[in-house]
DNA sequence: ATAAGCTCGGTACCAAGGTACGGAGTCAAG
DNA sequence: CTTGACTCCGTACCTTGGTACCGAGCTTAT
C-alpha cells in the first residue's frame, strides 16, 4: 500500500478535506511527511484514527476530549482503567442530560394538556404559565 | 414605580446588560423609549419578559423560537392552537434527543462492562473497539 | 507540454448565545 | 463642581465543529 493524499485520505475516512486539516490543527491527527511538493503523505492507519474520532464523537465525545483519549493511548503510565473511568464519567454526563430533558418535557407535556387550543393566542395558557412561572 | 435604566433591569432580570442590548438587537424586547440623554427607560414589565424568555430557555426552546412564540401572542389572527402545536413540535424533539442519548449511553455501557480496567490504555478494549468499529 | 484536477496556507464564515472592550457622554452624590 | 458609577454604540471576540474561498503551486494523464 502506499500513501495517500489528503484528498484520499478524506475520500476513505469519508470526511470532508477540509476536517482533515482542522483535525490536524487541533492535534487529533499527527502531522504527515511531507516531500519537497509541500503535500501531505498519510499512511493508512491514518484512515482508521479518522474513524476512532468520528466514533467516539458519535459516542458523545467532544473534540477535546477525543484528543485526551488519544494522548491517554500513548502516556505510557496511563492504564485501561483510566480510560473505562473517562466513559463512565461521560456516561454520567449523558444520564444528567437525559435527566433534564425529562424534566423539560414533563413541563412541556403538563402544559400542553391545560391547553384547550381554542381562542387567541394571547390568552392561551401556555403563554400565561410562561408569563408568570417563578420555579416549578 | 419609575423606570429602570438598563443596569437596573438587567440586575432584576439576573442577567447580564450585554445580554439585554443583545435581545434588543434579536426583537426579543421591545426598543424602549430614550430621552435626550439616550439612556434607555423600561418599564418594569419588561423584568418579566426576560423572565419569559429565560423560562423559555429553559424549555428549550431557541431564542428563535422565542421570538416567534412572542410575536405569535401579538398577531391578532392567531390562535392558542397554534401555540400548542409549537409546543407538541418540542415535545417531540425533545423525545428524539432523548432516545439518542440513550443508544449512546447503552453503547458506552457495554464498552465499559467489558473493560477490564487493567493493563495500559494502549490495550484497553474500548480503545480496541473505537479504533475497529464498523457498526453496532 | 499542457490542461485538468489536486493541494497548499491563510483567512473568513456559519450557527447560537452571548461576553468584552473602549472612548465618549451622562447622571447622582457629596 | 467634581468624581465615580453608569450608559452609550459599534465592533470584536468566545465556544464547537467544521466549511468555504482564494490565488498559487504541484501532479498526472494524455
Amino acid at each position: 500500500m502506499k500513501n495517500l493524499t489528503i484528498g484520499q485520505l478524506a475520500k476513505n475516512a469519508e470526511v470532508n478535506i477540509e476536517t482533515v486539516r482542522y483535525y490536524e490543527r487541533r492535534g487529533l491527527i499527527p502531522k504527515p511527511p511531507r516531500p519537497r511538493s509541500g503535500y501531505r503523505q498519510y499512511s493508512h492507519d491514518i484512515v482508521a484514527r479518522i474513524q476512532f474520532i468520528k466514533c467516539a464523537q458519535e459516542l458523545g465525545f467532544s473534540l477535546k476530549e477525543i484528543s485526551e483519549l488519544l494522548s491517554l493511548r500513548v502516556a505510557p503510565d496511563t492504564t485501561c482503567g483510566d480510560v473505562k473511568r473517562r466513559a463512565e464519567t461521560k456516561i454520567t454526563v449523558i444520564e444528567e442530560k437525559i435527566q433534564a430533558l425529562q424534566k423539560i418535557k414533563k413541563s412541556l407535556t403538563k402544559l400542553v394538556a391545560m391547553c384547550s387550543g381554542q381562542g387567541p393566542a394571547g390568552e392561551c395558557s401556555i403563554m400565561e404559565v410562561l408569563d408568570t412561572k417563578e420555579e416549578n
